[in-house]
RNA sequence: GUGGGUGUAGCUCAGGUGGUUAGAGCACCAGAUUGUGGCUCUGGGGGCCGUGGGUUCAAGUCCCAUCAUCCACCCCA
């Protein structure tokens, strides 16, 4: 119990820190050429900003949030998703003041207490960005492209964008009515699960996975079919975008989001690689800003799920770049004491090369065992001898070559072998 | 919340029908090589066999419970 991690978070042991920081600024780097400032909000908030904005029947509210009180008393909760705490910032710092429309992204952990399994965790983290101030339908292309320039740029390929428009709250409803009128005969042969959508969110029953639930949804009424004109041409709008940037897109009738904000436009893109897995969702809320108490701004916005962006390029077989390897490995032999080698190491780390020794009091050969495991490129021994005459022995450790040089001319000796390989 | 699989060394796993001091490979440490890595050989350290209870002369092995973990559903990233 001690000494282990709690059910559904996990360590990131060094190694794999080494492929986060690269996903990480890959991310950063995509943002920066899309015109998207990062910004972080805390891990926790006001229980009711969850409430309020991400809406009190869904799923991740009613039963997946992390609430406590604090020793204050308030109800606080650790953040589900990251679009609520940044509307929340945009709102009380008043950054509706600044050049519209404002861009931003975020990275970090999210919580969700949640039965763990392939590519879910209770604490897990995500890549998102969201756009507040522009309801054009370039910004919600945009957004769309950001993600998938991401993906691509880490090698990823086998992924597909799926977009819908659920319509404005006017539309929507006038769907959800149509589609529970078309479907109240033939209740009792659906799956409990859509028994229960059909009062909660009937447009979810539309993306059923059961066979049998999916053939009595055939010829029902799909949410594109209802869309008042102003949605039905921002949707048109969206698609002419996205077909000028000769992006690839499947338009899916039956995507619904989970979350009660979004309006108009959503889109997931699912990989191939994690069995049609989403490794990203997101889409337009139009209304979210007002409904937590700001200007009635459009927004839009998505997020990506990093661990499974991490499962996607194992599955595929991507590597990222390996872990830098310390340059220089400095060893004694024979009496030479060990903080000979600290004081010749911290000279090296000290002149911009990455230097390590031995701690544990080993011999010289075990010195050269644990210079090769931590693959340092150029070994410096440190003998009596060598001492003695103010020399050190410096090897190249892919070569074997070995060679004597004075020790004041050791750091520029080093430097100009590293430059050289 | 529902259903299924699996828990033996740091890791991957052996341990027919219960039977003495629980094994292998990899990894780790040391030696062969008293001052030279990768290969090889030799030796060593490491295990409440997930936990608790039950059956039995005897349980890693059988039964029950529990916890953990993985997978799927639900939901979502």
């Amino acid at each position: 119990m001690l000494t282990k991690a709690p059910r559904g978070t996990k360590d990131i042991l060094p190694a794999e820190a080494e492929r986060w920081k690269y996903l990480e600024k890959q991310a950063a780097e995509v943002c920066r050429l899309f015109g998207y400032a990062e910004i972080r909000t805390p891990v926790f908030e006001h229980t009711e900003l969850f409430l309020r904005g991400v809406g009190e029947v869904t799923d991740i509210v009613a039963k997946e949030m992390y609430t406590f009180k604090d020793r204050g008393g308030r109800s606080v909760t650790l953040r589900p998703e990251g679009t609520a705490p940044v509307v929340r910032a945009f709102l009380e710092h008043g950054l509706a003041a600044e050049a519209q429309p404002l861009k931003v992204y975020y990275l970090g952990p999210m919580f969700r207490y949640d039965r763990p399994q392939a590519g879910r965790y209770r604490q897990f983290h995500q890549f998102g960005v969201e756009v507040f101030g522009s309801g054009d339908p370039t910004v919600d292309a945009e957004v769309m492209v950001l993600a998938l320039t991401f993906l691509r740029r880490l090698g990823l390929t086998g992924f597909s964008l799926h977009i819908n428009s659920v319509g404005c709250p006017a539309c929507r409803e006038a769907a959800r009515n149509c589609l529970r009128e078309h479907l109240a005969a033939s209740l009792g042969q659906f799956c409990p699960d859509c028994v229960e959508r059909y009062d909660k969110n009937p447009l979810r029953i539309m993306d059923c996975k059961l066979e049998r639930c999916r053939e009595l949804t055939e010829g029902a009424p799909v949410m594109l079919d209802n869309l008042c004109p102003p949605c039905a041409e921002h949707f048109r709008e969206v698609r002419e975008a996205l077909t000028a940037l000769g992006e690839q897109y499947v338009v899916d009738s039956r995507l619904v989001r989970g979350l009660d904000y979004y309006t108009r436009t959503a889109f997931e893109i699912v990989s191939a690689d994690l069995s049609s897995q989403s490794i990203c969702g997101g889409g337009r809320y139009d209304h979210l800003l007002k409904q937590i108490g700001g200007p009635d701004l459009p927004g839009i916005g998505f997020a990506v799920g990093m661990e499974r962006t991490l499962l996607a390029m194992e599955a595929a077989g991507i590597a990222p770049p390996a872990a830098g390897k310390p340059e220089v490995f400095v060893a004694t032999a024979g009496s030479v004491p060990g903080r000979e080698a600290l004081k010749t190491v911290m000279e090296l780390r000290l002149s911009g090369l990455s230097a390590d020794k031995d701690y544990l009091g080993r011999g010289l050969r075990a010195q050269l065992k644990a210079a090769d495991r931590k693959g340092a490129k150029l070994l410096v021994i440190l003998g009596d001898e060598e001492l003695s005459r103010g020399q050190a022995v410096v090897r190249d450790m892919q070569s074997g070559r070995q060679e004597t040089v004075p020790r004041a001319e050791l750091t520029e000796r080093l430097a100009r072998l590293l430059r050289e390989c």
